[in-house]
DNA sequence: GCCTTAAGTGAGTGACTGATCACACATATA
DNA sequence: TATATGTGTGATCAGTCACTCACTTAAGGC
């Protein structure tokens, strides 16, 4: 995490450890600007760690996206299926907790941002297969929390990625009426 | 349009048709990759011009990829509004008309990957307004056409962010059941 | 024919980028 | 203590990038 000081003891990460460091910080930067507006030493700047060494890590720059776009597909995968669970043993609808777990990720919106720049990176094949994984996964991560007909769980899905979209225009900062429809909608 | 010829008369265009012609060739190679991921070079050359002029047409290239932006939202917005109207005349849904005519983008997915794109490249401002715009402009001929409740305008949007993920991740060329219920869904 | 204006280009430039490699240092084990 | 293994870096490179400039050629009016 922090640079060694001048001559003292340097504590050495393992790689495993090391590598799930940079995926962290690295969310940090290549959400708002993807594959091809981050340069490998922005992010390894950001981890804290030498340019070379990110490389040691990850053989490529298309490779530490995949693996990035990934950590995003889990922490959605995590908090959806948790609220869903917990909604369920309490008796609240399922389908309802999932879609919060959701925009809640608004707050913080470097995981939505990933999935956009995945989105917009998918012409790379890499990139295109790791989406598809990501969304199968998601699709019966759904289907098994809250079976549901096929246009509910469409739907459902619309609305997700119209939350990336509101997350990339910053819609929270703007107060017109087409910004507060497209993000709240309740009236 | 086309190059001129070894030493025959070079046919000379005005500077806004050119603009114009460079735009409808740019959104070909700018769709897929997007502002960083597009060179300059691509889109001089996509367009049949040299790289110098293309910086007399357009100052930046940020300048190009915003009217590239806009362009794909006028294209939205002329093939949703006339559906809409020929709805109308005949009395069918005008919503279902206008998402018809959205999915139909789906065809010949320049313009969706293009949005795609901007929404990707939106920690650029000048981007990030020229979206805003867009999808300011586009509620407003949504609102036109079709007087909806707040909920039922935000999943039609949100439907078709959803097509513009689809056109991403080429689900056309898949044929599992995630795939197909994110796309058709009428089952 | 001449001159003004605008279209259009070849040939750069400095800055940056992804990737490589030789090397230094830390730790564990024998 | 020697040595083997894994962590971590500085320096560098070949290629690409956005952008510029000096220049050529065409078109239209007189």
């Amino acid at each position: 995490m922090a640079k060694p000081a001048k001559k003292s003891v340097r504590t050495l990460s393992t790689a495993d450890e090391r590598r799930e460091d940079v995926l962290r910080t690295a969310m940090k930067v290549v959400g708002p600007r993807g594959l091809y507006g981050t340069s490998t030493m922005d992010v390894a700047a950001a981890a804290g760690i030498s340019q070379a060494y990110l490389f040691r890590l990850f053989p490529t720059k298309t490779e530490l996206f995949v693996a990035v776009l990934g950590r995003s597909f889990k922490r959605i995968e995590d908090a959806m299926s948790e609220a869903g669970a917990s909604a369920r043993a309490q008796g609240r609808p399922v389908r309802d907790a999932m879609a919060e777990a959701y925009t809640d990720l608004l707050r913080d919106p470097e995981v939505l941002l990933t999935q956009l720049q995945g989105q917009a990176a998918a012409t790379e094949p890499a990139v295109r297969d790791a989406l598809r994984h990501g969304f199968r996964m998601l699709y019966e991560m759904v289907e098994r929390e809250w079976p549901a007909s096929p246009v509910e769980v469409q739907a459902f899905f619309a609305h997700g990625m119209l939350c990336n979209v509101i997350a990339a225009m910053q819609l929270g900062d703007l107060h017109d009426r087409w910004a507060e429809v497209l993000t709240n909608a309740e009236g």
